[in-house]
RNA sequence: GGGCGGUUAGCUCAGUUGGUUAGAGCGCUACGUUGACAUCGUAGAGGUCAUUGGUUCGAAUCCAUUACCGCCCA
């Protein structure tokens, strides 16, 4: 017979699960299945990445999708695989070869490539592995990776495809250039740091105006040298009499207009701006609008270039000291006032961020993002929450052009080429006939110019007549669900949408699930300079996977952020052993029935007990379709925790031992009935915790070696079979029950098991209903004879009492002196019932509630007058009695 | 500066179309080794639903206002 051990040994279970569902490829998606589709790609990991918390959160989530729909009759694909992550992929190495003194200029592209390459063979499997050991149902045999050739095919053809349409140029922009990494860098790379700073007011000397003076506060002095401009707001009556005149650039001595735009901010400064259009993204923009020259101050290096004169050569905070010297020498620094304000560090390098005019390659965005825009508006494609549909919306109806091109080495290298001598452009996937006349660009692409295509990429697209009898493709694109953070929404989620609509003329997937962000205890921030980020390897090694994986989706609300500390793993660690031994409970007594010849295998019909578990069982199983299909993980969660722990182990496990004794010739039956329940449950939870149901699974029956639960079916909603009198009946045996277990709480007899207990009952059809239940109510509420009575007793003075709708509670005491305690706390109950009564005979005696209410809530209001009016009635008698 | 959220028990949060004496988990208090479970059981205490005003017979729920917090964009 079949057992489970006292303990739950879940690093067991763990490896040996996680090798067999990979071994046996569980998981491997069949094309041709004639069963319904459902598929998801997996948000591609940095393949420098280690696993944290919310990897773990978002990866749980889209498990439980691929497992519950796998379970419900669907061919389930989900891909895994990681991003090549240009830029802290290639500091990775590049750091590596700082250790020994060399720089990647040491090498060759190629040799640097190689060791990259290397590197990626070396240590960028780790993340996968930590996925292994969440896991997570995937199909190891598709995993993809955004440098594979297949990947890098997709991204050429795209490439190439888009420079043909006109939507890739090479443009002059301000971009965000990284000193350090030397190399432009996104927007979303970058991030803002709180600096400490001085704000200079220089002054400029005005053409027109000689001895007069236009002040201009700046904290960036040094690109002075590089000013076109002065802008002052044309409201400013300040400066009114300036706008169109001309002043003097200090140390360069340029002449540049004064202009009018509403772009300056009165308030700020000194109210006058200098306009460096070559190193200010606000000013280029000012500077377009006025057709000013833009000057670049620098060169290559970051340093001043020889237009700063006698500054050339020097890196922008030396020349910022110099500058500043320089002006106080000829008087024309005002002053210099502190100043605080948020400085642009680039993600990976930390360098400061330098606006920069150069060559960079961009997407024209505006085409693409029409279609994607509509898509999400008509509903072909849904966001959870759905508020982020107003974001998407806002950033798509602005979007800017997106700068593509990144000086690496690793990544996809720019399908350009440029002749030698005429410099003549070649885009092409294939390289010149004739290569040795030309040279490729040397830039790669961003890496979000591959992420962009995995909802297809990952399948072999290669944009061919092949497409059209790519079975991946047919039977898995459009995804289903795309589940990822928030904070990417317009750097993937948006242009995967694009790239979907115009490669594949579909959308990538239907449904986008944006979860919460995890934050500490406190609500601060995961970072690693807090060191308040818990490592989930330990926690799932302390805890165990399952209790880890549940806790998060416990936790984690719609569109709210996880507040999260490792002890909070308690909460799934503690279900899991709560589902463990009520199994462990449950086999044991199996074994014990059929060696035990007083109890039989009589046939037994449902009695009320039944009806009502597998009404709570439908309800709940109706419950998590909903919860699921609204992507209410956390409360398809708690419909689990509620149901598993309240219902079927408070309540029925408990009748259930009483039943066995009461019903031994048909025991078999009764237990069997039971365990086949929990292996339903056993399946309900198996999404969210598949370790542990599997294994339990396996213990429940013999046979099941070759079998997986992760095929077998799941169980199916049977509506007829929710029946809400029978559960409003069992909640008034539940209430008797605590009524009785707190009266004597009350009366300190709580361990007492020899007490007498009368129920009266207000209507005879009362009776049956107790009837049913009168054992159940003796043992589960610890009681030695139990009557029911449509009358008070005679001597009901020696009883202590309690009142419910229908029926009223009698404890029989020894001792009949209430204390004070006892006797004040009736005293507010009445009160309270009495302020209560009052309110609904106000709210009663209202015509104009009695005019526009409905019947129903006049009805309920009436009954619950008649219902307080009988409760403070008896409670007044109980009082009296015992004043 | 613009936009989007949030504010309910000590903590974290439910409360889906307005009608509950406002719920859960954790924590806290008391009691408890009755056939699985002390990673447990039983019972209990704890809230003027951020402010002010409005709509309504009726507001935690709808509208407006203020305050504070968070996120995104500039």
């Amino acid at each position: 017979m079949n057992e489970l051990p006292a303990k739950y040994n879940f690093i067991e279970a763990e490896i040996k699960w996680r090798h067999i569902w990979e071994d046996k490829e569980v998981y491997k998606a069949n094309p041709q299945s004639k069963k319904p589709k459902y598929s998801i790609v997996i948000p591609p990991p940095n393949v420098t990445g280690i696993l944290h918390i919310g990897h773990i959160l978002n990866n749980t989530i889209q498990d439980i999708y691929c497992r519950w729909k796998r379970m419900s009759g669907f061919e389930v694909c989900w891909v895994p695989g990681t991003d090549h992550a240009g830029i802290s992929t290639q500091m990775m190495v590049e750091k590596e070869l700082a250790k020994s003194g060399k720089t990647k200029y040491d090498y060759s592209r190629e040799e640097f490539l190689k060791k990259i390459w290397e590197w990626k063979e070396k240590h960028g499997g780790i993340i996968l592995e930590q996925l292994r050991k969440l896991g997570v149902s995937v199909d190891w045999t598709k995993e993809r990776f955004t440098l594979d050739d297949g990947l890098s095919k997709a991204v050429k053809e795209v490439f190439v495809d888009l420079y043909k349409k006109g939507l890739v140029y090479k443009g002059k922009r301000i971009i965000n250039y990284d000193p350090v990494s030397k190399t432009a860098l996104s927007d979303d790379e970058i991030v803002y740091r709180e600096e400490k700073d001085k704000l200079y007011f220089i002054k400029y000397e005005l053409i027109e105006f000689p001895g007069e003076y236009l002040t201009v506060a700046t904290t960036r002095p040094e690109t002075m040298f590089g000013d076109t401009a002065v802008a002052v707001n044309p409201e400013d009556n300040r400066y009114k009499k300036y706008i169109n005149k001309q002043v003097r650039v200090p140390l360069v001595n340029r002449i540049v207009p004064v202009i009018a735009d509403k772009y300056v901010d009165i308030s700020f400064g000194t109210g006058a701006l200098k306009i460096t259009p070559g190193h200010d993204v606000n000013d280029y923009e000012v500077g377009a609008n006025h057709n000013l020259e833009q000057i670049n101050i620098l060169d290559g290096n970051c340093n001043l270039n020889e237009i700063a004169g006698d500054l050339c050569g020097f890196d922008i905070s030396t020349s910022r000291i110099k500058t500043v010297e320089k002006l106080k020498e000829i008087g024309l620094l005002l002053k210099a006032e502190d100043y605080t304000h948020n400085v642009g560090i680039a993600d990976r390098s930390r360098a400061v961020i330098e606006p920069l005019l150069s060559d960079q390659w961009f997407v024209n965005m505006k085409k693409m993002a029409e279609p994607a825009l509509k898509a999400v508006n008509k509903g072909k494609i849904k966001f959870h929450p759905e508020r982020y549909v107003k974001v998407y919306n806002h950033w798509m109806e602005n979007i800017r052009d997106w700068c593509i091109s990144r000086q690496l080495w690793w990544g996809h290298q720019i399908p350009i080429w440029y002749n030698n001598l005429t410099g003549e452009i070649y885009c092409e996937t294939t390289p010149p006939a004739d290569a040795e006349n030309w040279t490729q660009d040397p830039d790669v692409l961003d890496t979000w110019f591959s992420s962009w295509l995995w909802p297809f990429s990952v399948f072999g697209w290669d944009n061919s007549e092949d497409d059209k009898n790519n079975e991946l493709l047919k039977a898995f694109y459009p995804t289903d669900l795309l589940s990822t953070a928030a904070d990417i929404i317009f750097l993937w989620v948006a242009r995967m949408i694009m790239s979907g609509l115009e490669y594949m003329k579909d959308v990538p997937f239907k449904d986008v699930y944006f979860h919460s962000i995890i934050r500490d205890g406190k609500g601060r921030k995961m970072s690693k300079t807090l060191g308040n980020s818990p490592d989930p390897l330990v926690v799932m090694d302390k805890y165990g996977t399952d209790a880890l994986r549940f806790t998060l989706i416990y936790l984690a609300p719609l569109g709210n952020d996880v507040l999260f500390d490792e002890e909070k793993t308690e909460i799934g660690r503690n279900f899991v052993t709560k589902i463990w031994n009520a199994g462990r409970f449950l086999l044991m007594n199996k074994s014990k029935i059929e060696s035990d010849t007083k109890y039989s295998d009589n046939e037994v019909s449902n009695d009320i007990i039944d009806e009502w578990i597998e009404s709570r069982l439908n309800t709940t199983l109706k419950e998590i379709e909903i919860n699921l299909r609204d992507f209410r993980l956390n409360e398809y969660t708690k419909s689990l925790y509620n149901f598993i722990w309240n219902d079927f182990c408070d309540w029925y496990i408990e009748i259930l031992k009483n039943k066995i004794d009461l019903n031994e010739k048909s025991a078999i039956n009764i237990i069997d009935r039971a365990i086949s329940l929990y292996e339903k449950i056993i399946k309900l939870v198996h999404p969210a915790m598949p370790y542990m149901s599997e294994e339990i699974w396996h213990l429940i029956k013999d046979g099941r070696e070759d079998l997986t639960i992760s095929n077998q079916e799941f169980p199916i909603l049977n509506e007829n079979q929710i029946k809400p009198e029978s559960e409003s009946e069992f909640e008034i045996f539940k209430e008797l029950v605590t009524g009785i277990r707190n009266l004597k709480t009350d009366n300190n007899l709580g361990k007492k098991k020899d007490v007498k207990v009368i129920i009266k009952y207000n209507s005879d059809l009362k009776i049956n209903f107790l009837n049913i239940f009168e054992a159940y109510i003796k043992k589960l509420a610890g009681i030695g004879e139990l009557k029911f009575s449509s009358e008070v007793p005679d001597d009901k003075d020696s009883y202590a009492s309690k009142i419910f709708t229908g029926f009223e509670l009698f404890l029989h005491l020894e001792n009949v002196e209430l204390d004070e305690k006892q006797i004040n706390k009736y005293i507010s109950d009445l009160k309270n019932l009495e302020n209560y009564l009052s309110s609904l005979e106000k709210k009663l005696s209202n015509q104009n509630f009695l005019q526009k209410a409905s019947e129903q809530v006049i009805t309920s209001e009436k009954q619950k007058k008649s219902d307080t009016l009988e409760k403070i009635e008896k409670l007044k008698e109980i009082i009296g009695l015992r004043k």
